[in-house]
DNA sequence: TCTGGGGTCCTAGGACCC
DNA sequence: TCTGGGGTCCTAGGACCC
């Protein structure tokens, strides 16, 4: 048996938004909405003060990144086409998004929780999970503790939630959000784990919600109630099983404090569709300009990848993928270029395209000696034609 | 008034090997 | 003149997350 854990997860309130507020003060209380990026840098007049863009102006295929809770209180989230956005709050202030200050803040708070431990998983720039096991204290005095350091290096409040799991951690970061300190034990997943949507749940995403409602099944506890065949007929066995794990709150993952990269991409939206042959430059370049970042992006980290991939969307929004696993891991922009080419020859262009991607994955450190290229086999040194047994077993024409 | 960009993980079929 | 079966790699697509 596990010794029973103590797993807390740490979530920004409205992290880029509330950055945002740092750097510009007077729009406290008011519905700001970051995204969209080109041109909406606030412009200081004479006088000092700041003109805002407005979200009414925004005209492009951007998409909120983050919103205030002001501004979700009109309905804007993240994700949602700012078109739409600005028919729903037109004078939201519109900022773009800045990653170099976001980046900032996020090692900023990430070093003020390393303090009490080191036993920390990375979840992306403004949310992480700690493994408290091991840190002395009770859980809501250790976990106030670490929200007012975060809130001292940062200025910036967090949502925290410490549960025996990653799963119900999560879950729980958000019960009190914002500004929040969440406690949860296995007592309290009938009383508040089950009443929420099972979309709450991490890995529960739009089509499997939208599919468990269709069956009747709303709420995590509806889950929890439903007949294992049920949802064994409808989500497969594995599925099934997870499904019922984690209506019941279990979840034995680890924190893992560190990991390799997999993958590294890069991807452009156009502004308008392009026609693959009347805007073949635009292509182009567009393709030379994503192999030469992927490129930079790696060897900048220290990566070489074996496999190059690019990714196709076209005015239908239907979207490709073509990979090529190559002899020897590269970080070279051209050698990454010709690769990406021949997948690109396997592509049918005839529509428009809305987004091209470049992507190298199979990743290994450029440092260490690669493997042999051709691992070692006898047969490299067959005749030419390879395996004579070849022809014996070629059927009759 | 359509839907960003950077990732991870899973599935499934075919090739190929033993 | 019969079609087993396990393992691994490669490729394509899709769900999901931040």
């Amino acid at each position: 048996m596990l010794q029973s854990r103590r797993i807390a997860h740490l979530d920004m309130d409205a992290f880029y938004a509330s950055v945002e507020l740092l750097r510009y003060p007077e729009l406290r209380g008011q519905p700001v909405v970051i995204g969209g990026g080109r041109n909406a840098t606030p412009e200081t007049l004479p006088d000092g003060t700041r003109r805002f863009q407005r979200l009414r102006d925004y005209v492009g295929r951007g998409v909120v990144t983050t919103s205030t809770y002001e501004a979700r209180a009109f309905g804007v989230f993240s994700a949602m086409g700012m078109m739409k956005a600005a028919q729903l709050a037109p004078d939201a202030v519109l900022l773009p998004t800045d990653f170099d200050s976001y980046r900032h803040y996020s090692r900023l708070f990430k070093a003020a929780v390393a303090t009490f431990t080191t036993q920390i998983q990375d979840r992306g720039i403004d949310e992480i999970y700690i493994d408290l096991t091991d840190v002395p204290g009770e859980p809501r005095e250790v976990g106030a503790a670490i929200r007012q350091a975060v809130r001292d290096a940062t200025g910036l409040t967090c949502s925290i939630c410490i549960a025996p799991n990653k799963l119900l951690a999560k879950i729980g970061s958000e019960l009190d959000k914002p500004d929040g300190l969440t406690i949860l034990t296995p007592a309290d997943i009938e009383s508040r784990i089950w009443p929420l949507p099972a979309r709450k749940v991490n890995g529960i995403g739009p089509k499997a919600s939208e599919k468990l409602t269709s069956l009747g099944i709303d709420t995590i506890g509806d889950l929890a109630r439903a007949a294992p065949e049920f949802l064994q007929t409808h989500f497969g066995l594995r599925y099934a099983t997870w499904l019922k794990e984690v209506a019941h709150g279990i979840d034995d993952r680890p924190v893992v404090v560190s990991s390799e990269p997999k993958s590294m991409s890069r991807e452009t939206t156009f502004e308008r569709d392009l026609h693959p042959r009347d805007d073949r430059p635009l292509l182009s370049e567009t393709f030379t300009r994503l192999c030469v970042r992927v490129a930079e992006d790696l060897q900048r980290k220290g990566y070489v990848g074996r496999t190059v991939g690019i990714k196709l969307r076209f005015d239908t929004f239907e979207t490709v993928t073509r990979d090529l696993t190559i002899p020897a891991a590269t970080a070279d922009a051209a050698a990454i270029r010709r690769a990406a080419t021949e997948c690109l020859k396997r592509v049918p262009l005839t529509r428009r395209l809305r987004l091209l991607g470049v992507r190298v994955s199979a990743l290994t450190l450029a440092g260490a000696q690669p493997a042999a290229v051709e691992p070692f086999q006898p047969d490299l040194f067959a005749a030419p034609g390879g395996d004579p047994a070849e022809d014996a077993s070629e059927p009759h024409a």
